[in-house]
DNA sequence: CGAGAACTTGACCATCGTCAATTTACGTGG
DNA sequence: CCACGTAAATTGACGATGGTCAAGTTCTCG
């Protein structure tokens, strides 16, 4: 039986899983049933690795998280940006070997769910399993985004679309103010995803200052004018597929 | 009843799901049992545009295919190739609106099923159902080592390992020979792509065919050196995920 | 054989990377 | 509260990868 502190974990994956579809009484029960356990990490902390064959899955409760691969001497590319009630390692479910690992950026509170139970779950539940489904599907568009922002956007461009689509998220899930959210990561983390160096995302950060478009004070984003940087970037919130959705 | 012709179409789904997951007779059979919709379809042509809500889905069977985004004044990412046997627009069923368009890339022949019939063979068949999962995870995992190919290699190990991966791409579905493959693109394909210019692409080609790596007549690739290949682009196919995988 | 598409090449340029030196911010112990 | 040490941010000088523009050349196919 799970206790106090898990089923309010558990609660984190309910309002997630609601925001991608409508979840029966009976769903919602089976979901807090489920057995978790919680943990505290700290930040830059290897979740799972590379090559590992998980038999859980990682729901995060609290701060930041991003997936990323290490090539070559070092270079890092992170692939994805992790927040509450995101469980970033889903894929596990199906897919047995990581093609690449997950890490907290800040101190973070995890949630794991061993595969069996999810496996149950979703095997009585299709409900639960379709908004699964669809939240892995989600993640798959924002990996195209990024491709997209990698392949054809300049760095500026690039950033400022990054900026529209966190700005977004969190604020889906409440973590964001009016026009403010936090971004507690640094530079290089930003380089990394970005797929530039710190160097220039420095640079880019100082011109998006100076345009007014953006502050970034302590780890608070604070966009001063939307309208002009969600222009620059040519950001179109489709892809973030936000609407919640009926289970089928 | 499905026509003589469209039994033909729903065999290579069927070959296409039991390189993915054990299909049972019954399961095969019900697959059999779809209705499609064959047509032939001349190269650079869409299938699905980007905004559409499409009520089916398409499964290649003969030619190549793109996944595409257009941005700014006509500049075209592509994100993903596709190859008989795949169904590049499965995320539909779950996610309504189109955010990217689906292209011929050659004269293709493509088959169309409704989501009408693919929710009801889903929800009648739970093992079916996680290997179209799963088909959509592995698409995600190609989307990451695409976007770590554009952030953090260069323009001649990108290529060099997307050259690796449509070779085993297409080995694994019997359409490649030793060490040469059909590549029915041009170079402005490649390039947008690779997030690259067609005149960048023409001469990373040139660079890799001085180096005895490949050699690309007419539209055919032959891989001189395969150890060389992957190694200089480190190539590690796991994210491929080709190996075969019991329905759970 | 002719026309258009695809490919190839060269000259020049811009964005972004590299290297290295400061400066600033921040957490910890005194 | 201040001093100190480390991580993060910032800046400048310079260089390289890849883009732009433009002019051929080769392929393909009717």
């Amino acid at each position: 039986m799970p206790s106090t502190s898990d089923t309010h974990a558990l609660t984190m994956l309910v309002r997630k899983l609601e925001s991608i579809a409508i979840l029966s009484d009976e769903e919602r029960q089976a979901i807090l049933n489920l057995p978790a356990k919680t943990r505290v990490l700290q930040p830059g902390q290897d979740i799972v690795h590379d090559g590992d064959k998980p038999s859980q899955c990682c729901l995060i409760l609290k701060g930041w998280a991003c997936r990323y691969k290490i090539i070559g001497e070092g270079k890092r590319q992170i692939l994805s940006f992790h927040i509450a009630g995101d469980v970033p390692d889903l894929q596990s479910l199906h897919i047995h070997t990581m093609d690449h690992s997950l890490a907290t950026l800040t101190e973070a509170t995890v949630a794991f769910i061993p595969h069996d139970n999810l496996r149950e779950l979703i095997a009585q539940h299709p409900g639960i399993a379709a908004a699964f489904w669809r939240d892995t599907l989600v993640d798959a568009a924002i990996f195209r985004e990024w491709l997209i922002g990698m392949g054809r956007r300049s760095a500026y461009e690039h950033m400022a679309h990054l900026f529209c689509e966190l700005y977004l998220k969190l604020q889906a899930v409440g973590l964001a103010g009016s026009y403010c959210c936090p971004l507690p990561i640094t530079q290089v983390d930003l380089a990394d995803a970005l797929g530039l160096t710190n160097v220039h995302v420095n640079r880019v950060l100082k011109q998006m200052r100076e345009q007014s478009l953006i502050t970034l004070r302590g780890h608070t984003l604070v966009i001063e004018a939307w309208d002009e940087l969600s222009q620059v970037s040519e950001f179109d919130p489709t892809y973030l597929h936000l609407e919640k959705r009926a289970a089928a």
